[in-house]
DNA sequence: TTTCTTTGTAAAGCTAGCTTTACGTAAAGT
DNA sequence: ACTTTACGTAAAGCTAGCTTTACAAAGAAA
């Protein structure tokens, strides 16, 4: 699954580690994240749409199998 | 995290199997989500809001802890 | 050059999401 | 009465998401 974490990240000028700090995470969930080696939960999902105000559509894309 | 499956699922005339199958999981899958057991993947989400054709933030409602 | 910041990544471990199998129950059909 | 349909739930097991610890590397900055 493809995702924008990283451009919001930029856009809001915080590095990973003020990102993974602020959604209680760790750094290494951000990077991995950033890198789409996996998917987020649900809740972190959620976390990041908060943070970013906007829709986990809009940060998340989705593509069928 | 509480959601509307049930709600959405019904109104689509759709029994827990008919679900179930129709998103490749198991039945107890969509029964423990109902039951709010626990939440699903942001890939199960994904499917839920395509098939139901709203956004996951129509589904599932995220309180902050 | 040395230091600091930021990021990538690996290994080992824990837990949540999901599976398969299985049994119970209640309602409705026959 | 029997069978079928729809749902709840439990136990055991697998894997993905996330953790902690740790080390490496590149760029900026001193």
């Amino acid at each position: 699954m493809e995702n924008l974490v990283r451009e919001k990240r930029m856009a809001l000028g915080m590095t990973q580690d003020d990102l993974s700090i602020r959604l209680d995470v760790s750094r290494q969930t951000i990077s991995s994240l950033e890198k789409g080696r996996y998917n987020p939960s649900i809740t972190l999902a959620f976390k990041l749409s908060k943070l970013f105000q906007c829709t986990i559509e809009e940060i998340f894309i989705y593509e069928e199998e």
